[in-house]
Order: C-alpha cells, then structure tokens, then sequence
RNA sequence: GCCCGAGUGGUGGAAUUGGUAUACACGACGGACUUAAAAUCCGUUGACUUAACGGUCAUGGGGGUUCAAAUCCCCCCUCGGGCACCA
C-alpha cells in the first residue's frame, strides 16, 4: 500500500496544473462567469502571514467548489505594493522599494502562493506599482477631476508626525496612524479630496439592499452615520445670521447659550474687542492639542464668552454665544444652540460656567432634577409657549421646524458623519497625482495621452516633513510646461493615496494588457461585478468603502453600469494562537511555510479551515497540522485500492455506507455553501471513520470522497482520483449529487420523554403514525415505572425524534 | 453612552426550523504491538452520586414563556468589534 506523501504528490500536482492549465480560465468563451475575489495582499513583509493564508485558502474553496459546481471560476491575484507598508518596510530594510518590491512579489508567489494550492490563474497578475497599472490609476485621478469629483482646498488635515504625511480620516484609528500608530496631530494644509459625501446617503441605503456580511455593514453604516434634523437660524445681536444644526428642534425654547467651535470664520467678527485676547488664547491652546487630547472622554469642558449675544428665533430671547472645543468645525455647521437641561455635554458645559438650565421637556418623573443632570428621555414640552403640551421628540420637533420653517428660519436637513476622502500623501512610494499648476492656467489635469507620470526613482526617497513630498526636492520631476498654454509649470508632488490604488484593481484583473482603458468593457460587462468577495473586516471603512464609492463615481461618470462592485462580501473571522492575537512583540507569529513543509499544503488547508468557524476566526494550536496529517493519512489509506488491485466499480450495497455515502454528501456542500468548513471537514471524517471501523472499500466511496475533498486538499483529491483510474482533472469533474432517500436512516431512534425529562429510547422503522407508536411507549419497561400512580395528560409526538408524556 | 457579534466539557469547537446538549477533533487515562520509545490500532473520558441498574445537576448569571429552551422574551455580568464631546 502506498503511503501518503504530500510534498511528492504537492510537488506532482503544482506541475501537473501549471502544465495543462488547470487554473487558467477561457475569459471569454465562459459560459458561467464567476469572479472569485481575495483581497491582494502587500508584498511588504518577511512573508506572507497565516492569516493572509487562512483568507485566501477559504476563499480558494469556494472557487473550487463552484467550479466543480459547473462554473467558469475566475481566481486572480496580484499585489498591493504602492503605499506607505511597502515604503516604511524597504526604509527599515535600507532597500530601495523599486528593488525591494519586485523581489518581493516574485518570493511571495513562487515560494508562498503557489504552494498553497490556491486555484489562481497567474495568467492575470496585477502589480499596482507597475506603470502600466498606474497609469490608470491616474486615470481615475483626472476622470474624477474632471467630473467635480475631485478637488483641493486649505483644511486642518491629520498628520502623522512619524510616517511625515497626512491621512485621510479613515486612517485614523482612535487618533493613532493606522501604520505606525503614532498620535495624528492636526495641519492646516492645501491638500486634495475626493468627493465621497457626494454619494452618503445612496452608500447608507444601498447597504440595506446588499448580501454582505452584517458587521461589515453595521461599520459602514456607524462610519457614514446619518442624523436627521434642522438648521435653524440665529442673529447675532446687533451682527450677522449664523446656523446652527441640532437634531432636538423640540428644545429650542431650552436653549440658554451658543457655542462656536474655535475654528469657526465667524469668530473674530463676532468677539467684542474686551474679549479678544481671550479669545486669541483659547483659540491657539485649541489648535495644539491633538485629536486624541481634544476628544478624550471626561475631559473638562472649556470655553471663553465672546461678548456677543444671539437671538434665539422661537422667542426673541438674547443669549451669549461661547467659543468651545467640544464643537467640532468638521461637522455639522461648527455651531451649535446649547440645551443643558436636555443634552449632558452641554449640562456639564452650564454647570462649569454657570449658565442657566431650563428643562423644556417633561418625562412626568417629579424626580427627574435637570439641575442636577440632563434627562435626554422623551416627553411632553414645557416652558415652550404655544407647543407646551406635545410629545417632544414626535410631535414638537416637526411642530417647531415647520413653524420656522414658515418664516424662513429653519429647515430640515440631513447631517453625515462622512468625511470627504483626503487623498495627497507627502510620501514618495505611490502614484504622482497627475496635476500640472499654470501661473496662468491654474490646475490643470495631465492630458490622457501624457499618462502615466512615471515616478522618478530617487535614491533619497526618505519624508523629510517639510509637508511636501520628496519629489519636491527633485526639479527634474516637477518643473514641467502647461499642458494648455505651453508655459512654465510645475507639477503637484505629491502622491496619491495607497486605497486608490486599491479602489479599482478587481476590474484590472480580466482587462490586463488591454491598453485603450483602464478595463476592457466586453470582458467588464461578462465578469462584473465580481460575484465574491472574501476578506478581512479591518477593510470595512477602508478599501470597501472607498471602492463602493469609486464604483459609484465611475458610475456617474459613465464608464460603469452598474453602482456597487461586489455582489456578496463575506467578511471572514481572525486568527489567534493559544487564545492570544498574534504578535511580532508577543514572539508568536505562526510561520505557515514551516507547516506547509513538514505536513504539507493539504494538511495545513484543512487544519486552518478545521481550527474554529471560518466567519468567527479560530484559535491556532500546534498539534492541530500534525493531528490533521494523520487523518489524511488515514483517509488515503480508506480511498485508494490496495497494490496492485482495482476496486469493484459498482456502487456500494450495504445501506449503511449508502446511508454515510448520500448524507455526507448532502451536508458537505450544505456546508461549503455557508462556509463552515470546520463541520464539511467533520462530516467527511465521519464517513472516513465509518470506512475504517468497517472495513469498507468501494470505487464509486472513494471516488465521491475525492471529490467533497477537492475544494479542501486539492493536491490529495487529484492524486485519489488519478489512481482510481481518471486521467482527467477531479476539477473537470461534477459535484456529487446525493439519493435524499438514502440520506434518512432506515431506522430512527425515538425518545421518550416523561414531563420533558428522558426516561427511554428505542428503534423503530421511519415514518410510523402515532397510532403505532404510542403503545410501544407505554409499553416500554424503562418507562412503566415514570407512569405508575401517575395519569397522563397529554402526549406529544414529534415525528421520528421523540414522545413526549406529560404526567400527574 | 449607542450599535453589532459572542459566552457550551480539561482544550478547539458542534447542534438549518424550540425536540436525545457536548458532533468532529485535541488532550488525558487504560490496553494492544515493541527490548524500549515513537508511530499505529482498540477502548474510556461533562460534573456529582451509586456496588450496580440508575439518579441529580450542567450551555456566563437571574427571572419568564412552553409539554419541551444553548435556541424565544425581560433584566444583569463578561469578552471581541464598530461609532463616540457628531450637537
């Protein structure tokens, strides 16, 4: 009997693909098109992570089991490797990144990637730093321009003081770089921005419409977060109109103070010159502290009065308006009515200060003390005039807006949380943004034909921190002539954003080589959207969000038909070890290459996708390889003929394997459809188990189990299926299908319950009428003794499971 | 604070619809084989209790609905994730 060996029978089968083009898919002569998606990783490591291969291995399952299902599966992969991962690893390395990258990519797909087993049609590579991609990349760039999508402006933008460039908000995580964790500090800057709060709103409600994974969704919609309701006008006394949002237009007659964010335009015009100092002060602390300071919950509340008052519209009342670092600039309106009765933050702001509190909405709790804290429950309004008495959050804040509303002081409106996608990065490692600035044409967008706007290879690539990028310091690069008038120019130095080039790449993969456009649109039209997508939730607001957008803006633009670019995301769950994150500073980092050695690619396959519930993640142990080898160890034995022998090829004739055979069947492609592979792994066990303890081995077994095998250890399935006689692929083979009626046990095990404790069982034929069951289970001895002095009042039965007796 | 997800043996984890809780593994223990070990094979393995048959308890905690609850409802605790001075 031959044994198993995987790194021989691996080594037979990555040779035996490549060569007859296994995994390589006819794009265009496909019949069923299905784009299976893994998000690329960035070659800018040692390697690739286990948790890279646990993303990729479940999500080459269900290439390969919707290829056997009969689909014209496409698997590409390709590489991330603009940005700042790949920069800040070639600096620590001392390597350029135009030679640490290319190297990179090669290692990690020959020595990693393709020996994992992964069905990837290689024929499709995409490198995002490689000009031919790039070139589109600033495609997207200046077609986003072009439609007002993109645009620059001075703004307070997060800089990151260690990685030397600012970030888009979403890089931003806690007030830390998302790279390198540093505290993001604020920068006045001219920076540029897509426009993302364009399309909030159809973003938020097409969430609701989409097959993704529910905590992907809930982030999204967290992130973009909506509120409902008004901007209502207040008048400086004796000065100008201001706005203010507030979603609690019910409590406007409980507004006692105004507050400006520092930041606001109107404050210098509005401070009374006793307060300027004061204000000049307040206003400079304000702009030092960093976000994480400025945010951080249970700070005290600070603030200067700027001398001036409002007049609040619902009653004429004056006011004072305060400047405050708890009002934010970047949402909203950057100024607020404060209602302390109603809102805590402005509660603690009025007790601080010693401003008035006046409870305008009435729980009908009398120990409710809004001088004490802030009741933000719902209500009837008081001390409202005309509106006393309305159900505060139903009634009052449609009665008082629209009151408003009449005499041109108020509307209703809708505030996002979202914030337009800052895109400049001061960094070298990316694609230049392909603007050129005229003294006399001002910005003007690189031609097409221009493009790419190769970047220079510098030999001092290093962020200096000046705000600028360090193609600044290169003039060969920058200065340049207008495109429109011929003139001098210079171009933007800056480089764009790493998620733009990860915002498009999945329509690259069918179209690569093809040079009129970004993407081919005959093969664009038959291969997307792409039908699934698997990868890691830390994307949710990332890459997901920003190519949702992306998606929509070339929608817009006219070079897409269709508005969300995934039909199905499947956000897959993360590894642990031993209970604990996986960490360079906790030394217990797992290195796949040394499992997939010493076991093997199947092993290691099914052991990752064996360890816990794909979509939770698992929690990765040792001996679990080694465990998982000795089963395919077991189960090759159970498969192949013995030497020298061939199996009977009739199908198998005891009912009991029959019974194993249809019912493993039917629940592992149940379960590679919801991918729980950690229970289709389980069943096919326990067929194997059923094969061993009975001594049974039959062609049409072994050969169905090559095939629930193949999506799982593909190598292994291949070498089962050759040796029982196919000189063709497994893959070229049909899933399986199963004899439902051979999926039900021809006997069932009935319980008997007395008061819903078990106190019996017995065997018994399926499908037998209560009529029949019931004296068998008065009659049973186990139970006589449960009735004896007892009468029974009701009895239930629960076809082929179990009789239940409810007794006094 | 708000919004998702989770909490089950010594461990990783099962349990489409409320219907035998603990599938499948790992580990441990016992046995076979071996000079011995490894590997392999066979068996036992939720806790407590009993000489045994058996019984009692057990799915984070507390209540409830039901003939029957890991599963449904209410309250609470813990962990993971998202949002958060967002008006």
């Amino acid at each position: 009997m031959a044994k198993y060996n995987p790194s021989e029978i691996e080594a037979k089968w990555r040779e035996r693909w490549e060569r007859d083009g296994t995994d390589k898919t006819d794009l265009y002569g496909a019949k069923k098109p299905f784009y299976n998606l893994m998000m690329f990783p960035y070659p800018s490591a040692e390697g690739l992570h286990v948790g890279n291969l646990f993303a990729f291995v479940g999500s080459d399952i269900q290439g390969r089991y919707h290829r056997l299902l009969g689909y014209d599966v496409f698997e590409p992969m390709g590489f991330d490797a603009f940005g700042m991962h790949s920069e800040n690893f070639a600096l620590k390395t001392g390597r350029h990144p135009a030679e640490m990258v290319p190297k990179n990519i090669e290692r990690f797909r020959e020595t990693q990637l393709k020996k994992v087993g992964l069905m990837l049609d290689w024929h499709h590579q995409v490198d995002t730093t490689s000009p031919d991609y790039y070139r589109w990349t600033q495609w997207m760039f200046v077609t986003l321009y072009k439609n007002d999508l993109a645009y620059r402006k001075r703004a307070a933008v997060n800089w990151c003081p260690s990685c030397n460039t600012v970030l888009a908000a979403e890089q931003v995580i806690d007030g830390q770089c998302e790279r390198c964790q540093s505290v993001v500090t604020k920068k006045e800057m001219a920076q540029w921005f897509f426009r993302t709060t364009a399309f909030a709103a159809e973003l938020l409600d097409e969430l609701d419409r989409m097959d993704w994974s529910e905590r992907t969704k809930t982030a999204q919609r967290n992130w973009i977060g909506r509120s409902h309701g008004a901007e209502v006008r207040f008048k400086v006394d004796g000065g100008p109109d201001f706005s203010v949002f507030t979603t609690r237009p019910d409590t406007l007659f409980g507004a006692t103070y105004m507050v400006f964010s520092p930041e606001h335009p109107m404050v210098d015009e509005i401070t009374t010159p006793d307060r300027v100092k004061d204000l000049a002060d307040y206003r400079q602390r304000a702009q030092a502290l960093t976000e994480v300071e400025r945010q951080s919950e249970g700070r005290e509340k600070t603030g200067v009065f700027t001398g001036s008052m409002a007049i609040n519209p619902v009653n004429g009342e004056k006011i004072p308006i305060w400047v405050a670092d708890y009002v934010l600039m970047g949402y909203g309106t950057g100024a607020i009515m404060a209602v302390p009765a109603h809102d805590e933050r402005d509660h603690e702001f009025a007790l601080k200060f010693g401003l008035p509190i006046r409870e305008v909405v009435s729980g009908g709790d009398p120990d409710v003390d809004v001088s004490r804290e802030a009741y933000v429950g719902d209500g009837n309004l008081v001390n409202s005039g005309e509106f006393n008495g309305l159900a505060a959050k139903t009634e009052g804040i449609f009665a008082i807006t629209r009151m408003l509303e009449s005499r041109n002081l108020a509307n209703f409106t809708t505030n996002y949380r979202l914030r337009d996608w800052c895109v400049s990065r001061q960094r070298y490692w990316g694609p230049p943004i392909p603007i050129i600035y005229c003294d006399k044409c001002g910005e003007v967008p690189v031609p097409e034909k221009d493009l790419p706007v190769l970047l220079p290879k510098l030999a001092d690539y290093r962020p200096d921190g000046s705000g600028l990028s360090p193609l600044a310091r290169d003039e060969a690069f920058h200065k340049t002539v207008c495109p429109t008038c011929g003139g001098q120019a210079h171009r933007e130095t800056d480089v764009s954003d790493n998620f733009l080039c990860s915002a498009w790449y999945f329509y690259r993969y069918p179209s690569t080589g093809f040079t009129d456009r970004p993407f081919d649109p005959d093969l664009t039209a038959k291969w997307l959207p792409v039908d699934l997508y698997v990868g890691g939730n830390e994307h949710a607001v990332l890459h997901l969000l920003y190519s949702r957008w992306l998606c929509r803006a070339l929608n817009k633009c006219g070079y897409l038909n269709f508005t969300e670019p995934y039909k199905k995301f499947v956000a897959h769950g993360m590894i642990v070890k031993n209970g604990a994150k996986m960490s360079k500073s906790r030394n217990n980092i797992v290195n796949p290459d040394e499992y997939i050695k010493e076991f093997g690619a199947d092993s290691f396959r099914m052991y990752l996708m064996f360890m816990g519930a794909y979509l939770e993640g698992g929690d990765f142990r040792d001996g679990g390889v080694k465990a998982m080898k000795a089963f395919l160890d077991r189960l090759f034995a159970a498969a192949l003929p013995p030497e020298g022998e061939v199996l009977d090829p009739s199908p198998p004739g005891d009912p009991e394997t029959l019974f194993w055979l249809n019912s493993t069947i039917k629940a592992v492609g149940a379960d590679l459809a919801r991918f729980s592979y950690n229970t289709a792994i389980a069943r096919i066990m326990e067929l194997v188990n059923h094969l061993t303890k009975n001594k049974v081995r039959n062609h049409v077994v072994s050969e169905t189990l090559a095939q629930l095998l193949a999506p799982l250890a593909p190598h292994l399935a291949e070498e089962i299926w050759e040796s029982l006689g196919h000189n063709q692929s497994v893959f070229k083979s049909r899933w399986p299908s199963h004899d439902e009626a051979a999926c039900q046990k021809p006997e069932v095990e009935y319980v008997i319950q007395i008061n819903g404790k078990v106190r019996g069982k017995f065997s018994m034929a399926v499908g037998l009428p209560p009529e029949e069951i019931e004296p068998l289970v008065l009659n049973n001895e186990a139970v006589a003794k449960w009735l004896e002095g007892k009468t029974i009042v009701k009895k239930i039965f629960v076809p082929d499971k179990l009789v239940n007796l409810v007794v006094k």
